[in-house]
DNA sequence: GAAAAGTAGCTTAGGAGTAAGCTACTTCTC
DNA sequence: GAGAAGTAGCTTACTCCTAAGCTACTTTTC
């Protein structure tokens, strides 16, 4: 018999261990625990951005720009190394992006084969509101659940737990 | 001034404040990391069941079909259900798995509209061998960064999370 | 300084998901 | 028990991603 599960992820390791008593299965309860906040939140920010007229994937385009600083200007493969995007995905975002208005695309004066791509000032504007909405509501999602202490003592784990990737 | 970053997501949240110094970046380095680790830990499980012949999407199903415990039927819509997945997708990976040989679609003698899904003893071999696989590979994962009380505590703090979504 | 190797961004083909809508069947309602 | 409403699974159209290969340009090597 095994404890009266707590919640989904503890019934399906529940299940397993009925059937599969042979397994550990502690592993499959923390990432599987991971997999779903990360889609749960995924959701709830996509719904956010939706607001601004934005995905989330342009608004990590927009972000990565943004946060580095004036002149708020990278290339096509900064952009795609840092959001973790093949270039090809990424020619799909600038064009929407660019289409949309809210960044540009100019040759790059010192290298010929390279673009310079610069946010623009909508981009600007558009960016800064979607990131302090999408914190806000992240922030309400934390404080009903953990308190200031629990918060830090989750992030030193999840710290931990990134390094070994 | 900001600490030195300790990681990258660290580095990101860094950035945040030097252009934003108005923001608090805790939440976004709580699910940032939550993100890649579940991103990180899905292209390793995904290799891991491709030494399988199988996907992590086709594994899902064969392993919500395995832990039902004999004999081993579902019908799709629970199937899809479980997974967290649309009727129009589970019904493509299906067709793969029924034509892999790894389950089979009969009609449900109680309901003429529905079908009942069976993982065929091919199907259970593989499941079993890849599940197994998949937890030891996890399981030194977390045995490199993380002790047993460490894991366990993040365990408590995750399922927390977890609620509030 | 010419050839070889490397790099930047784009294009194309293919995979896998969603959303909406279809047909067939079942259940509810009177 | 006939009509209305609901449900099961499939099909289609569309989106967005990756992988591989292309052209154009730069850097290295001899």
């Amino acid at each position: 018999m095994t404890a009266t599960p707590r919640d989904p992820v503890d019934a399906i390791a529940a299940q397993w261990a009925a059937v599969r008593p042979d397994l550990d299965t502690v592993p499959m309860t923390v990432y599987g625990r991971i997999y779903r906040i990360s889609r749960a939140m995924g959701d709830r920010i996509e719904k956010e951005y939706k607001r601004f007229g934005i995905s989330r994937g342009e608004f990590d385009v927009l972000a990565t720009l943004r946060r580095s600083g004036e002149p708020y200007t990278l290339s096509p493969r900064q952009l795609s190394a840092t959001t973790m995007l093949t270039t090809g995905g990424m020619t799909g975002r600038l064009d929407k992006l660019e289409k949309a208005g809210l960044l540009s695309r100019s040759p790059d004066p010192n290298d010929r084969r390279g673009l310079r791509v610069t946010l623009s000032e909508k981009g600007r504007e558009i960016v800064d509101e979607s990131v302090t909405a999408g914190l806000e509501m992240q922030h309400e999602v934390l404080d009903g659940v953990l308190d200031a202490a629990e918060a830090e003592q989750l992030n030193g784990l999840l710290r931990k737990l990134l390094s070994a990737h």
